[in-house]
DNA sequence: AGATTAACGGAGGCTATCCTCCGGTTAACA
DNA sequence: TGTTAACCGGAGGATAGCCTCCGTTAATCT
């Protein structure tokens, strides 16, 4: 589990430090989210009701930031690939790439992930991609997923859907099928 | 033609300043395309090969600029459709939308486009309905498309597609076989 | 060809964000 | 409970980008 890993490393041992810590990925999630990987780093640190200093001190660099704010979320999306072994192979593919579009959606970069080239990001890559490709498998052995899609262009497809902005949630929803419908087996 | 009259209204007449006018606007484009729609301005201009005093003669905001460079964009996709008038059905709008997918790779933006309520915008939505919606229907029709799928949804999904990085050109199409499966009648 | 007038470009003031330095605070452990 | 070392936060210099002002240049028209 190289991604939890990564957290745990980086996580202060003393109390209040590691409750900053975590005050300021949150803070930065969301800030990311709204405003984009560019937000101000000392309006991270205000949502996060943290001081500056404490910012850098935690990621010397927004890059570093970044990078650990992507990783907590796969890692939630990981763990959630976990509890879906034992529903059915069609529907735990479609749970669960709806759940990478929810994630998607927050962050732009995350889209860049699968190509950029640092160690967090690798790691990333590679427990999704452990996470993902067993449901997909499942999924072409029961006859439900077309056997000639393998799962890096699944996720591009899919990874589309969180950049793009919908009306409400039924043309979300709408266009997921669409989406979906490219992947079935016919 | 709507946006293109929002064109021709804004070019100077006089010689040096159309000249102008037309790097600047190029210049924005590869400028936005490789570094995001808050590339600085100052860039551009230098890109251009113009003061910076010339570029905000011709575009006092930001916002401005950009919508230029949008509204350039998606005439040559009206264009483009018009072009495609006595290609079959299916072909025509595959093609289309393959044109589509590499005018919003460009840039980002353009995916907000949709939403966007400004009159240039909304200029360059009328414009890209009109377009592309005899499209879509000459090729459901032709009963090669579902019937189920409208215009907007279509666009949304292929908009995913300009979002997306690919590891190759390779990988691009296949992905936009995969979407493009799921809006063919089956 | 010369006058007129629109257009040109860069210097420079302004603001926002970045990032470091350092004196005060508090959690951890005996 | 006292000591210590790690942690805290904000002030402030540096940098980068925004946008305007104004003296200079050159396209257009007669």
């Amino acid at each position: 589990m190289a991604v939890t890993e990564l957290l745990a490393q980086r996580r202060p041992h003393r109390a209040d430090a590691a409750r900053n810590f975590d005050a300021i990925l949150a803070a930065a999630r969301g800030a990311f989210t709204e405003l984009g990987t560019d937000a101000s780093l000392e309006e991270v640190a205000r949502r996060a009701g943290v001081g500056i200093a404490t910012l850098y001190r935690n990621f010397p660099t927004r890059e570093e930031l970044i990078e650990m704010v992507y990783v907590s979320e796969v890692d939630a999306l990981v763990r959630y690939a976990e509890e879906l072994k034992d529903t059915p192979p069609w529907d735990a593919l479609v749970a669960w790439l709806r759940r990478f579009i929810e994630y998607g959606k927050t962050k732009r970069a995350l889209i860049d992930a699968l190509n950029r080239t640092s160690a967090a990001f690798k790691a990333c890559r590679e427990d999704m991609f452990g996470a993902g490709v067993p449901l997909l498998e499942r999924a072409q052995q029961s006859g439900d997923a077309r056997k000639d899609a393998d799962f890096d262009d699944v996720l591009r497809l899919v990874i589309g859907l969180s950049a793009a902005t919908f009306a409400d949630d039924g043309q979300r929803e709408r266009v997921f099928q669409l989406a979906i419908d490219g992947i079935r087996e016919r």
